[in-house]
Order: structure tokens, then C-alpha cells, then sequence
DNA sequence: ACTATTAAATAGGGATCGCTATTTAAATGG
DNA sequence: CCATTTAAATAGCGATCCCTATTTAATAGT
């Protein structure tokens, strides 16, 4: 369907989402503020006129990385959660999808935005204010499918949906972060597992799964003792 | 006992813990890579030398910072997490006196090194080694308080206590990224709130109400708005 | 072949990066 | 006083930052 007709003119050189590739790897690996238009050009393998003669500039090259690479994985993402599944079991499989990362070979694991420009210049304010946007564009999703499963009977009315919502944000976040630090995915998902534990509508797992002796937990909290 | 002798020469104009808390606090809202050595001396009202012959580099400013800063929270945190108190109440009030943060007004929440130089150019490695060590090293506390709850028959012993670490330093670490987005401590108390919820130990009162004389603690309490 | 059109490479500008050689200032000891 | 000691300020270095004015190369239409 797509008419390869060439226009006049000299032909590009670099493909624009073979770049917006290259450059998603490269901030998602080094952060924004630690990827420099040179490391960009040399990947790419292209001159820094014609990067910006492609993507205007580097914060604009930015967004269109973020966008290119996540709207990819949120497709993916978002059919997961958003599916006929129970919500606890799409929430599941939606964590354990950002634990795995994105499907090619060495890739980072875990959300790419999630720990995206937290702390950063003051000249790059702009920049964190879209991640954060998109962080929070995350949570309001989640929110969104946990209203719904109130709606239809499987959290309790009284669920304060967008505190899970950003508890389990936080997961995410958590994740991420840890997977900057070397985590491998199964070690994710075990975390993924006790997040899930926190689940409203989920009775507690046997602690003990066979020859249960009971070992008398006490409850401990005595509810309202804030003084150190 | 401290003998204020004045030795030969010119005095410093700066103290030298002014100075580390002056970084501290601009490495923590710019981060590494995101704050200057001219911020830096600006900031501290010297000139590149002397922040030169004070501190040795920017990376050593910034270990050096670390350590003052991380070492005076750390000792109240470990305090309280290594109390007599039974641990999931210690692990809340960890948890809680992170939120805050500092006591000191205005300071970011969350905790500095949770979310601190992870993405980063190639020529950062050596900092983000260095604070990734940190973030395993807090792991290994909570790791340690878990054991010792085990030992002590607080936790089944078959518990994970690895991954129940892991679990709640990502919880660390999601806090801290949100506060960075600009949560107020409220919330991330509520967020903490569910977290704790996915503490082994802890009874489930919605839905296994056990008609025992036991008072049905509530675990996820409202107790986590106290002052804004 | 010649022109028009489009994109590449060459070369470098102005600003800032982390950092320092050198000089000047401020204290103490005699 | 002067000499010694210590730390400050002045001035600027080489490298890199993001970005661009200009020139050259490669295509299509006529």
C-alpha cells in the first residue's frame, strides 16, 4: 500500500524511526542529560546538522523517542490491562511485562519513563515536566482499570483507587530503578509478586502451605502509636 | 574538648559541613549530572579553587556530600528501624520518617539516594557504582531487621526476606520518584499504607474477619494523615 | 545536459564544562 | 616589625556542550 515513489531531492540518508530507535536506546540507557548530541550523531552515524535538520532539536529528538518507543509498548501494555481479564490477573501480567522490558535482545529492563529526568538542571525543567506528565498519564490508567473493576463488583466500593493506582506506580518506579542497578527480571517479578499481595480483593496466599503448624502471629500494630 | 586553636595562616571562610550541606542540597534537587561546579560555588559564595582545595573534585564533593548528609538520616532511620519495637511498626515508622524527609523546611522527600544517578553517561560510572552500593547496602539493612523478625518468630520462616527487602526499597525508591514529581508527604503516606498491607505477618480484617476476640486491627489505617 | 530540489558533509561559533597555575590576602610566630 | 603559613581571588585552559551558516552531493523533472 505504501507507494515507494521518490521525491526529487537527494534521499535521506537514515530512516526516521530507525533514528528515533538509536536514540530512545541511548537516553534510556544514559538519561537525558547524560546523552549528548555527539554520542547521538555518532550512533546514528550522521552529522549533527543532519540530526537537526531531522528532529529539530535535542529535546525535540527527546519527545520523539519517548513517544515513538513507549507508544509501542503501551499499545502492547495497554491491551494487557485493559483486557476481559480479572483486574488482578491483568495487573499481573501487566507488571510482569515491564519486568521482561521490551522484547529485544538487551534491552533495559523495566519502564523507560518511569525513572526518567527526576532530578535535573533548571534548564531542563521542560523536559521533566513532560516525563512527570507521562508518569502521571501512567498512574491515571491504572486508576481507570481499578475504577472499572469497582464498578463491576471486584474491588470493595470504598477502594481508594488512585492511592493503589500510584502504589502500584511506585512499583513501577521501583523496578525501574532497580533494574538500573543490574536486577534481572526474575528477581523483578518475585518483587512483582509481594507487590501483588497488596492486592484489596486477594485473600492472603497459605504462609504455610502444608503441615500447617500455625505459628501464632501476633498482630503488631497498635494502631495510632506515632511517637518515636 | 574542642579546642578552637587557631592555627597559622589565613581561616576558612567556609565551614567546611556548610559547604557539604549547601552541595547536598542542590545535588539532591539537580542531581549529579544536572548541577555545576559553578552552581556549586556559587551556591556556597566561593571560587572554583577553593572549592578545589576543599573538596578535592566534583565526584569527591559529592561522595563526601553523600556521606554527610545520608550518614546523620541514616543514623535516625537505623534507630528506628533497629528498635525494640516489633518490626512491622518499626518498618512504618522507617517508612513514615521518609516520607517527610529531612526535618529542615523545605527540603525534598523521599530519601537522596533511592533515586540518584541512575541513568548516566559512561563517564559517571564510578558515581552510579557508588551510590547503586549504597542502595544495595540499605536493602541489606531492611534485609537484616526481616531475619531478625524471623529469628525472633515475628515472620513465617520460610519468608523471603530478600525479596520482602527488595519489595520495600522499591517502595523507597517510588516514593522518592514521586516526591520528586511533587508528592506531599500525605500521600506518599497513604502509599505506604498499602505497601504494609503486603507484610507477611499481617492479618487481612476485610474479608477473613476472624470472630475471635481479637479486635480486628486495621491495617491499612487512616493514621496516615497527620499534618500536611 | 541542465535546472530544481532535497539532504548530506565541512567547519566552526558561542557558551559552558570541570579544573588549575598564579597571584594576592589574612592569619600566627618570632 | 618581618617571615612563615595557609587560604583566598584572579584569570583562564583545553574540552565539550548544543547548534548552525555554508558548501557539496545526490536525486527527479524537463
Amino acid at each position: 500500500m505504501e507507494k515507494p515513489v521518490r521525491k526529487r531531492g537527494r534521499p535521506r540518508a537514515l530512516d526516521h524511526d530507525v533514528g528515533l530507535e538509536i536514540a530512545s536506546r541511548l537516553f534510556w540507557e544514559r538519561g537525558y542529560e547524560g546523552t549528548s548530541t555527539a554520542d547521538l550523531t555518532k550512533a546514528m552515524g550522521i552529522n549533527p546538522p543532519t540530526l537537526y535538520s531531522m528532529f529539530g532539536s535535542k529535546e525535540e529528538l527527546y519527545r520523539q523517542a519517548l513517544e515513538f518507543s513507549v507508544s509501542r509498548e503501551n499499545r502492547r501494555r495497554l491491551e494487557i490491562l485493559q483486557s476481559s481479564r480479572p483486574t488482578y490477573e491483568a495487573l499481573r501480567l501487566y507488571l510482569y511485562d515491564i519486568a521482561d522490558g521490551d522484547t529485544q535482545p538487551d534491552r533495559p529492563r523495566g519502564c523507560m519513563v518511569a525513572t526518567a529526568v527526576l532530578q535535573h538542571a533548571e534548564e531542563n525543567a521542560s523536559v521533566a515536566r513532560m516525563t512527570a506528565a507521562l508518569r502521571e498519564a501512567s498512574i491515571q490508567t491504572l486508576k481507570a482499570r481499578f475504577d472499572r473493576a469497582v464498578d463491576e463488583g471486584e474491588l470493595p466500593v470504598q477502594t481508594d483507587t488512585d492511592t493503589l493506582a500510584r502504589f502500584y506506580g511506585a512499583i513501577v518506579q521501583g523496578m525501574s530503578a532497580q533494574a538500573c542497578d543490574g536486577a534481572c527480571n526474575t528477581r523483578l517479578k518475585r518483587l512483582i509478586d509481594v507487590a501483588l499481595t497488596a492486592w484489596p480483593g486477594k485473600e492472603r496466599p497459605p504462609e504455610t502451605a502444608v503441615g500447617d503448624n500455625a505459628p501464632s502471629v501476633q498482630p503488631v500494630s497498635i494502631a495510632g502509636s506515632h511517637e518515636l
